[in-house]
DNA sequence: AATATGTTTCTTGTATGCAAGCTAAAATTG
DNA sequence: CAATTTTAGCTTGCATACAAGAAACATATT
């Protein structure tokens, strides 16, 4: 077997390519591109479970974006193990200006695929990931 | 846009999710998902150049390879500035069960997929990738 | 031959990603 | 209600990823 047809590596090389088009976009906002993710998740809901990432990982990320001053953790008045993440004012200012580059650069990304192939890779993506173990 | 929706993030959960499940097998061997890759990459060419990693990361990762005595750098004859990776005996007998397990485990990752559903899958990743900056 | 330019590898520094293990605080159970 | 188990976040240690740049060597040009 080719090893160029391992989708272990396409993957991984296609999503190393996704990562790299979007870290040049929110670049200029002085972000990476996770961090811009996280951000975007932020606004959507209080909480950063939806990022599906590492626990580990995601207070590295929290300090550097607090570092910044983009966020802030608040103690959770209902469990106190827990902490609120809260988008700082100027978090709030970054976040909208990701929130509008984060449709079009997908547009922009996935232009070499046509509307009705988008949809398809899209649901194969998500059937194949869903059932991952 | 709902983030979850956003491309760059789908693909880097659907590569993750890949990784893990092919380091899960190749842990075995005692090796990481991208040195289980190297070195079948080493098997079919003697260059590493078809791994598509920068530099700094590939020395880093020969450098392991190295030490845990599975390839070995050679000079190489006709350009004193580049080497030549080779595997050792060891090396050679660890490759041979990679080389196993990687359509195996391709196999199952993609059995989510019909055949079908995966050669489409595989057309359109590739026609994304290609074009990308 | 001497200079300029390009190439190959390595080094350094920064940023994820994850396993393993810790602590404090909940939630559960007897 | 006291003992056990679970959970949320953090720390540490290791393994990619990549930008930037250094060092050594090769190639092209003059």
């Amino acid at each position: 077997m080719d090893t160029n047809q391992c989708i272990f590596f396409q993957l991984a090389k296609a999503s190393q390519s996704g990562t790299r088009f979007w870290n040049k976009q929110v670049s200029r906002l002085g972000l990476t591109a996770v961090q811009a993710m996280v951000l975007s998740f932020l606004s959507e809901k209080d909480l950063g479970l939806q990022v599906q990432l590492d626990s580990a990982t995601l207070t590295v990320i929290l300090d550097r974006l607090a570092k910044t001053g983009l966020i802030e953790r608040k103690p959770n008045p209902g469990d106190r193990r827990a902490i609120l993440v809260c988008l700082t004012p100027a978090g709030k200012e970054i976040c909208q200006k990701v929130l509008v580059m984060l449709p079009e650069q997908n547009q922009a990304f996935l232009s070499p695929l046509t509307p009705e192939e988008e949809m398809i890779f899209r649901t194969l993506l998500k059937k194949l990931v869903s059932k991952a173990k």
